[in-house]
DNA sequence: TAGATTGTTAATCGATTAACAATC
DNA sequence: TAGATTGTTAATCGATTAACAATC
């Protein structure tokens, strides 16, 4: 790695979109890639690829471009995938436990250590081999375990005290599920939330627009 | 309205949170905020603000400020909240079944008529009142009923036949939460992807860089 | 070698910020 | 009225694109 010095959000936000994509052609069994290639499956320009791995380093060949491989490799080195990342559960409604079910936390580095409610019939059960405690317990357990992140899929109501409590035990960040706007005073604490309606609301203002292209042309 | 010529994605993405900020406010009982204080509130510049909504017409008064409601209400026409979205779910595993339980659809302006599924366990029942429909009878469910929007909660190996099936039967958006980087060749259909994969991984990037400059400081 | 493609600097473009007259 | 705050234009900043020497 070389310079690093501030990187931009927006070519933070790609990172994990390059990840993807040279997964998928590491699956595909391509082996080799130009960033003009790169960039086409992807809407990006060459440059722009090139540019963002300026950021971090030399990880192609002149003449030849990036192998698939290495590449995916370094970028998961840079997105800290290797490092043990480890994270929680709090809230086991239907999307806490889809997504205990289904997310595939290894794929991104990501232990998921145990869920958190307070609904007494679920406290003691397991979710896809999950032990699910009592939220009491919160604080014991991120003291006795490394615990890196939260995962929020409280109801609304409860977030901001739910986010307030793992910031106070110390948690590095917070994926916030809840679609409230979560307020977070500490600088050494990440907030990264998921807002399903902010997604629709995009998607409906640009659906609105084609429908109003349709009626004036 | 005004003149709304080339409204940046930048833009376009601020607008849903102008609106769930400006609910939360109405909640609280705000009535009036001034570009300053809800910049604050959201980490935004008053100037910025000022800018984004410049985009789209007056909807505040000099020496006032804007008045909550109604900014509200109209960032929620700019956002199609009103004109009768409709969508339907495709996949009903863990993922597609919390999001039609849990998800306000209404509050977003869309009206969700079925969930479509191959699954003959689940086909014929219904979730949250929603009837789960047999896939084969997709394309004549739209044909029958103006349907906007397909969610994509599928398998990752079906996502992009799924969303071909879709685009061809004639929606006009794709809310894709498959982790797979669905291939959208129609200019008039627009797609909008949900990927936790990437939320996390941006999330495992900027936890790695504190943890570097806590070794490093 | 010749052709291709990178790393990297410079130029352009677009988004954010600043400024201020208009006006409530 | 005086103070506050907008709408809107101009200035600045940062991100994207272009260009090209280096080199595989």
């Amino acid at each position: 790695m070389k310079r690093n010095a501030k990187v931009s959000t927006a070519v933070i936000r790609r990172l994990p979109r390059y990840y993807r994509q040279l997964s998928e052609l590491q699956e595909t069994g391509v082996v080799r890639i130009s960033s003009g290639a790169l960039g086409k499956s992807m809407g990006l320009t060459a440059s722009q690829i090139r540019q963002d791995l300026f950021c971090f380093g030399e990880f192609g060949q002149q003449g030849y471009g990036y192998k698939v491989d290495s590449l995916k490799e370094e970028i998961g080195e840079i997105l800290g995938i290797s490092r043990g990342h480890t994270l929680i559960v709090l809230g086991t409604g239907n999307l806490g436990r889809a997504i205990i079910q289904n997310f595939r936390f290894s794929a991104n580095g990501f232990a998921l250590l145990a869920a958190f409610d307070v609904d007494p019939v679920v406290v003691g059960s397991r979710i896809a081999g999950v032990p699910v405690r009592h939220v009491n317990g919160l604080e014991d357990f991120i003291a006795a375990h490394r615990v890196d992140v939260g995962l929020l899929t409280v109801p609304m109501a409860a977030a901001q005290q739910m986010g307030d409590r793992l910031m106070d035990a110390g948690v590095k960040g917070i994926w916030n599920f809840t679609n409230y706007e979560l307020v977070c005073a500490r600088p050494d604490v990440v907030l990264e939330s998921v807002h399903f309606s902010d997604s629709l609301l995009t998607l409906s203002y640009l659906i609105s627009q084609r429908e109003d292209m349709e009626e004036n042309p």
